[in-house]
DNA sequence: CTAGTTGCAAAGCGTTTGCACTACG
DNA sequence: CGTAGTGCAAACGCTTTGCAACTAG
């Protein structure tokens, strides 16, 4: 973590990092924007990428979003959607599933928590990887479930 | 990862860990599973705890939660619920929301996945995390909002 | 017997951080 | 100029894994 509320100075590195992501529609981890980083700035660190995309994070400008240990994925703060999760091959895609606002209010109404937002994870296996596990041994007895996490 | 698809076999430890989760209604850790399983069987380790959750996980007896980048917390899979989690202290509880599932059957109609589940976590800072924020520095212009992540 | 399970310790992985240097304002 | 930001590499925290010994069936 930095200074507690620096002020904060504009850096190439940061708008960089923050253009990629704010285009990308394919939520890309850290690693993957880093590269893509890179490509228009080589001397570009990892360890910049990681402070970037949590400061942008903070502030607000991106979302992170971690699913089971997978890597963390990022997208640009545009509005608030659902997503759906490939337990198989950790896939990550936008779900046009309104926000259920109602929900929040609900919820509000039962705890003392003061409520920020809830989050939708959809969880199952996608069309790619259906086939592709078809193509190995047949299942067992018991079905094997992988654990979103 | 063991074998693929191990004949299982009983051992003390493994029901050791399973009692320890099914009786628990704290969301504990995989830290917290070991060391309550140390006070009944010290000679066990960490490791073969790991081995355990993950392995009741895959079977569907236990469930993994994963929230940001905190360690994973274990639960007996009881009925399906939602939790609430403080983006302050990481605190984990269950709240008493119908799982819905409306919104799975929505889903299923707009992709081509194979559903499983979904999952919702509400955020929002606790009782106990708004009270100690008050006693610090008053908010600057921005209120600082930490990710859920 | 023999293959699943264990304890141990080391490795793995994604992420964070200490440091000296750079550069924004 | 002072201080936030950077690149680098080492450290971190949680989790997984290789291995030899052990044990349930």
């Amino acid at each position: 973590m930095q200074t507690a509320n620096p002020a904060r100075r504009s850096s190439l590195q940061r708008m960089l990092v923050s253009r990629i992501v704010e285009a990308a529609h394919d939520h890309p981890t850290a690693h993957s924007v880093f590269e893509r980083a890179r490509r228009k700035m080589p001397s570009i660190s990892l360890g910049t990428v990681y402070r970037n995309l949590q400061l942008l994070a903070d502030q607000g400008v991106v979302l992170e979003r971690k699913v089971g240990r997978r890597p963390a994925r990022y997208e640009a703060n545009r509005h608030r959607h659902y997503h759906i999760c490939c337990v198989e091959c950790g896939a990550l895609e936008d779900l046009p599933v309104p926000y259920q606002k109602l929900l929040d209010r609900r919820v509000q109404r039962m705890v003392r928590y003061r409520l920020q937002e809830h989050r939708c994870e959809f969880y199952g296996v996608c069309p790619r990887c259906q086939t592709s596990a078809r193509q190995q041994a047949r299942p067992t007895a018991i079905a094997r479930i992988r654990s979103p996490g």
